[in-house]
DNA sequence: TCGATTATCGTCATGGTGACGAGAAAAAAG
DNA sequence: CTTTTTTCTCGTCACCATGACGATAATCGA
């Protein structure tokens, strides 16, 4: 039997809340094609490699540790015919998202590194439709997932973990109701006893995840119109 | 540059509700490897194909037609460097959900096809473990978006409707408040003018898809602990 | 000491939801 | 033809989650 032959790599969008903000991990490339333009971090896949496997490595590569608090995930496969012109390249991308580690980051193949807040870049190949898939992914499961604390340090406050929220729907949370819903939905956080120092305003509780995969009832926002 | 070379391969989870239950579309494989057991149908992608051509040209090969009514969209891609005895083999899943066509199917490289009710079959590659995936996507899918209305046919009751909900969850749902939530919920379904005929009680109202591609609010299920 | 700032708790009205009753409209049974 | 059965559809009611917002607590900086 013969078959055609491909290539696959795998691609990561990273995001992390920064400043308020969320931003993306983006590389400008080295080697053609589009070299010198911004992608996402990305390579191939090993001979004798899984594909989490792959994904993990680069994601090591580029931010040096995905370590505890982060969280990494199958965002889906990209195969159009002509998305790399050195042949048919199937790409499965990954979703990542890492608490803002002051890790400024550098590649190997890859000329620079760089958080870039999400929005309207001219990525190489496919790669804005990939980052825009990856940023709609990331906006749905805060609503039914308890992934928010992947942006996280492992003690948080529950500002801090509004301020996710806000910064990836772009939305302002009120946050004596969004304290009500964080504390008492179940398995979402857990108090520590450990309380912030040195802030301004009322010290605030420190919390870790909860052991909730889903939440229930779900955080949901007004214009889920999509 | 040099890179490992793959094969790549596009596998169906295919499930429609007959009876009350959910049901899979699984071949009986009739070429090595293994031969002879069930399977998840699919196949290669074509030297010049993307990849969601390739799964609705697969699609089309099994069942005939996806028609009106039905829903394709990607599951995720799967590739243990073991998973094929032949070689390193990526398949890219999809998920698609039928009405209940009394379309019987035949294979091509298929020794027979059949619906099975799912569960716990032993089935070839890691086939087992993404059935199993698809089959978790429609269940949690179904509690935000309209897709159940892609297991009716055009033209539906709400009672029929629940009893795909019922089905996929394997729950009983109250007839009067699913009535109440179905039709007041903005978008999910639009009443047709006309009515059932010559079924056993009252005759009911039938109903059409909406253009609502989001449930606001979700219809939720009680143990949604996965 | 006194605002400014932020965290946390409470209150209240509203609306969605589960649990159920009851009538409407047909087929099936007598 | 009447009664029973079946299923659909509409209502009612209590409860709880939620949005809007007031009030208090606890720290920092002036």
């Amino acid at each position: 039997m013969s078959y055609p032959v491909f290539a696959v790599t795998v691609d990561l969008v990273v995001l992390t809340v920064r400043e308020g903000e969320l931003h993306a991990l983006l590389v400008q490339r080295g080697l053609e094609p589009h070299l010198g333009r911004w992608a996402l971090p990305g390579g191939f896949v090993l001979a004798d490699e899984d594909l989490t496997a792959a994904a993990r490595r680069e994601l090591g590569e580029e931010t040096g540790l995905d370590g505890p608090g982060g969280h990494l995930e199958q965002l889906g496969s990209y195969g159009a015919p002509d998305r790399d012109p050195r042949g048919r390249v199937v790409t499965v991308a990954y979703l990542a998202l890492l608490p803002d580690l002051p890790t400024p980051t550098a590649g190997t193949d890859a000329a620079e590194a760089a958080w870039l807040p999400v929005g309207r870049h001219g990525l190489a190949f496919d790669h804005d439709r990939i980052l825009a898939d990856g940023v709609e992914r990331a906006r749905s499961k805060l609503e039914y997932t308890p992934l928010a604390t992947a942006f996280c340090p492992p003690e948080f406050t529950i500002a801090a973990l509004r301020q996710v929220y806000e910064a990836v729907w772009g939305e302002q949370l009120d946050p004596r109701n969004f304290h009500r819903k964080a504390t008492t939905t179940p398995g979402f956080v857990e108090p520590t006893g450990r309380s912030t120092e040195g802030e301004p305003g009322r010290p605030a509780r420190l919390y870790r995840r909860g052991d909730a995969t889903l939440l229930n009832p779900p955080i949901l926002r007004r214009n889920s119109s999509s």
